[in-house]
DNA sequence: CTGACAGTAGTTTTT
DNA sequence: CTACTGTCAG
């Protein structure tokens, strides 16, 4: 099958030809709004062209309107174009932003979508020539673990030294390289426990029998394809004559060279990415593939996107400052016509409930604006952590004050145990023979199957060379399973039949089919009797599951597109403000960007540098560029001095990046009840002393609690160190009085109001304060730490 | 087969 | 400290 002999392809060309030709009289409207690299970006359609852009200087404008231009100016047809991206998200909206441009006059962009979506696709249709049929089924990382641990036992490892999860981060790894087993370097064959190549083969040829993929396959069987079968490349190269590529620098080596066979002939690619947000190295990008772009392809146009539409000055200042550590950058110089606005706030906390505590005040102060800013909705505020555990402290402080908060990321909606469960029954109702899915769930609900009986029906199955199911019944019988086991093992399997059968008719919606299956299997009952507190939660998923199927012709249909495609955005309504991982931030913005953790060991991540040494600092490093880059208006980062470790309590230094930021671009302010700002050696300053003496690195307290370590802080830093100045203490202060003040830090009195005093902060500026807010100095010296 | 206990590990994540 | 996995006794 090739691609000009789709009719739907060919109806889509006719149309989008009459378009084309009826529009092309008229002026490109679409231009205007462009600045010129962005104008540049847009009009260099041939050739290779590498578009770095950098963060929030319109890059999806950017090729989206690019794409319209190619329809616009009839250089190609819509569906002529290739237009890849990483996520589901970032494709819809590219086709969202397209369709509008073009006004809704284009049929919509076959050929727009993920890496692996659009492999879906040309697998399906050349599926035997890498021995699959054209139905393959898409393996999802629990069916996937579950076959490699049965590979692993059938070798006879300890599967407790050698976890299956483990042998399938290994054999990702080497599919994100394209290796098949054959090509996998013999610098390799050491992996898990000398048995990875054996055991990635065995793997392979198990997905073989089973007709099915998973993830790393999709590319890897198509670079195969078109390696082996240069007429079928060739088709595509024809077909394609025009290959968009967002998030370049996120690209695996098995991705890179999918595009540059594709590219090959007509070399109309291009890419846009911005090296300085490569963060995903350890999933398998490399940023290489954006360094040696011009080198792959040679005269290829570099056209950089540096207006930033995003930020203030101050806070792209100091992502700049940090990011210019890292060496080996394409280099870009972002600039902004926006308002000064505030610096990058940084402050440093006790430990880490304070931070929590500390940062939930400052949100519901920035909500009421009562910082000195305009206020701001919850919804523009945005918490941004380094590895999800962070999170918790949140919560947990956000519950007890009522700050209504969510939580973007974790297990998405098609990854929780109760929607794969039941898929598992909908894949079955479907096809019967999927024994993964089988497996799953002969024992979901609790049907008394236990280890011993599934191992029967898998012998019965083997033996017979028959699926699952049909092992079952065999089993029942030739009575090789007796008592409760048997009869619900019976009712299961006659349910199946009886699913499968309505499925095929489809007389019945399958809405309706999908709630008896549920049903009748005793799914729901399942979660209706369980009283932990997940399982009203549970139970609403499953109704959005159903509801989710209404969108679709019929299980089938559902089910082909669930394995690539679902995210769960159910908007709850309320403001709230979000708390996710700085990964999962990539590519959003806020108002309002807090940065907590800031502390060597937690970010940038011990780990991260153990195993990649300095590589992994750079990537460390671009990960708090990008935390930087997120924030609009307001950044503020935080460091704790002690963390609570896995229940050890640990004490860490700032994050080296602090020390990274460009003073000038960075506000310094003092921690509530924290008064440490003159016990830093006198000779520091900026923010070296910031980081050294908002912490009381220097204190007394600091010092006893480091020789005790592993010890809770014995002092409450809260009660032992706020201070407060009854009225009397208020007439003691005269101009030229030294003060301290909980946020401003030290400063002189300049003049006196009433009971406000005019006082000149030495770092803050000059400023009116309420007398009670500040202490006199010398007593601030004092305080017990 | 199930529930209770002990042992262990413990970044980042899309498709 | 917690969440998950595997083992063991009932």
């Amino acid at each position: 099958m090739c691609p000009i002999d789709d009719s739907e392809a060919f109806e889509a060309a006719a149309q989008s030809s009459l378009a084309a030709r009826a529009m092309a009289a008229r002026p490109a409207p679409y231009l205007d709004g462009l600045n010129p690299a962005q104008r540049q970006a847009v009009e260099a359609l041939d050739g290779p062209v590498l578009m770095l852009a950098g963060a929030g200087t319109g890059k999806t404008k950017a090729l989206t309107t690019r794409i319209a231009h190619l329809l616009f100016t009839g250089s190609a047809q819509s569906n002529e174009i290739l237009a890849v991206t990483f996520t589901n998200k970032a494709a819809r909206e590219m086709k969202e932003r397209v369709g509008r441009l073009m006004g809704q006059t284009v049929e919509g962009m076959p050929w727009l979508g993920t890496f692996h979506a659009i492999c879906v696709k040309l697998l399906r249709r050349h599926a035997e020539l890498v021995d699959l049929k054209s139905n393959f089924t898409i393996l999802d990382t629990d069916d996937q673990i579950r076959l490699l641990k049965q590979l692993i036992v059938a070798a006879h490892i300890d599967e407790k030294r050698w976890p299956a999860r483990q042998l399938a981060g290994i054999i990702d790894h080497w599919k994100n390289r394209a290796w098949t087993p054959e090509q996998v370097p013999a610098g390799e064959s050491a992996a898990f426990n000398n048995q990875g190549v054996a055991l990635y083969a065995a793997y392979q040829d198990r997905l073989k029998t089973l007709n099915a993929v998973d993830f790393g396959d999709l590319l890897l069987h198509v670079v195969t394809i078109f390696q082996a079968h240069p007429d079928v490349l060739e088709q595509y190269r024809r077909w394609f004559r025009y290959i968009l590529v967002d998030e370049y620098q996120d690209t695996n080596v098995a991705q890179y060279l999918w595009l540059r066979l594709l590219a090959g002939g007509h070399r109309n690619i291009c890419c846009v990415g911005d090296d300085d947000q490569s963060i995903y190295g350890w999933r398998g990008a490399e940023v290489g593939n954006i360094l040696r772009f011009e080198k792959d392809f040679p005269g290829a146009q570099v056209i950089r996107l540096e207006q930033n539409y995003r930020s203030t000055p101050h806070i792209l200042a100091a992502a700049s400052g940090l990011i210019a550590a890292n060496k080996g950058r394409l280099g870009k110089t972002l600039w902004t016509e926006a308002d000064e606005g505030e610096k990058v706030r940084l402050i440093g906390h006790w430990d880490g409930e304070e931070e929590a505590r500390w940062i939930g005040e400052e949100a519901e102060a920035m909500q009421a604006g009562t910082r000195g800013m305009r206020p701001y909705s919850l919804d523009d505020m945005a918490i941004l952590v380094r590895a999800s555990h962070q999170m918790r402290a949140f919560e947990d402080r956000f519950l007890t004050i009522g700050l209504p908060y969510r939580v973007i990321g974790g297990p998405r909606f098609y990854e929780r145990m109760e929607i794969r469960d039941a898929m598992a029954y909908f894949r079955l109702a479907v096809s019967p023979e999927d024994d993964l899915a089988f497996e799953r769930i002969v024992n979901t609900p609790k049907r008394g199957l236990g280890d011993k009986a599934q191992q029967k029906i898998q012998q019965m199955a083997r033996t017979n060379g028959v699926p699952l199911v049909v092992g079952a019944r065999l089993l029942i019988e030739t009575g090789g399973i007796t008592g409760k086991g048997a009869g619900e093992l019976r009712k299961l399997i006659e349910g199946i039949g009886r699913w499968h059968g309505a499925a095929l008719d489809a007389r019945e919606s399958h809405i309706e089919l999908a709630e008896r299956i549920l049903d009748e299997s005793g799914y729901t009952e399942h979660w209706q009797n369980d009283k932990t507190p997940e399982a009203p939660g549970r139970l609403e998923n499953l109704k959005e599951l159903v509801k989710a199927l209404e969108e679709f012709e019929n299980l089938q249909g559902f089910l082909e597109h669930v394995a690539l495609i679902m995210d769960n955005e159910t908007e709850e309504q309320g403001a709230k403000i979000s708390i996710m991982t700085l990964h999962a931030a990539k590519g959003l913005e806020f108002p309002v960007v807090f940065l907590p953790g800031w502390e060597d060991g937690l970010f940038p991540s011990q780990r991260s540098m153990d195993e990649n040494g300095l590589k992994g600092v750079e990537e460390e490093r671009r990960l708090a560029y990008v935390g930087i880059t997120r924030a609009e208006e307001v950044c503020t980062i935080s460091f704790a001095a002690n963390r609570r470790v896995y229940g050890q309590w640990q004490s860490a230094l700032p994050s080296r990046f602090i020390d990274e930021l460009p003073e000038e671009h960075v506000d310094i302010l003092t921690p509530p009840g924290l008064y440490g700002g003159g016990m830093a050696a006198p000779a520091q300053s900026g923010i070296e002393q910031a980081a050294a003496s908002a912490n009381v690195y220097n204190s007394p307290g600091w010092k006893r609690l480091q020789a005790r370590s592993g010890a809770r802080p014995m002092a409450q830093p809260r009660e032992s160190r706020t201070i407060t100045i009854d009225a009397q203490a208020v007439a003691a202060y005269e101009t030229g009085a030294r003060v301290f003040h909980q946020k401003f830090g030290y400063g002189t009195v300049t003049g006196i109001e009433g009971d406000k005093l005019d006082i000149a902060f030495d770092k803050a500026g000059e400023k009116k304060v309420v007398a009670r807010f500040v202490v006199a100095a010398e007593q601030a010296d004092d305080v017990p730490f």
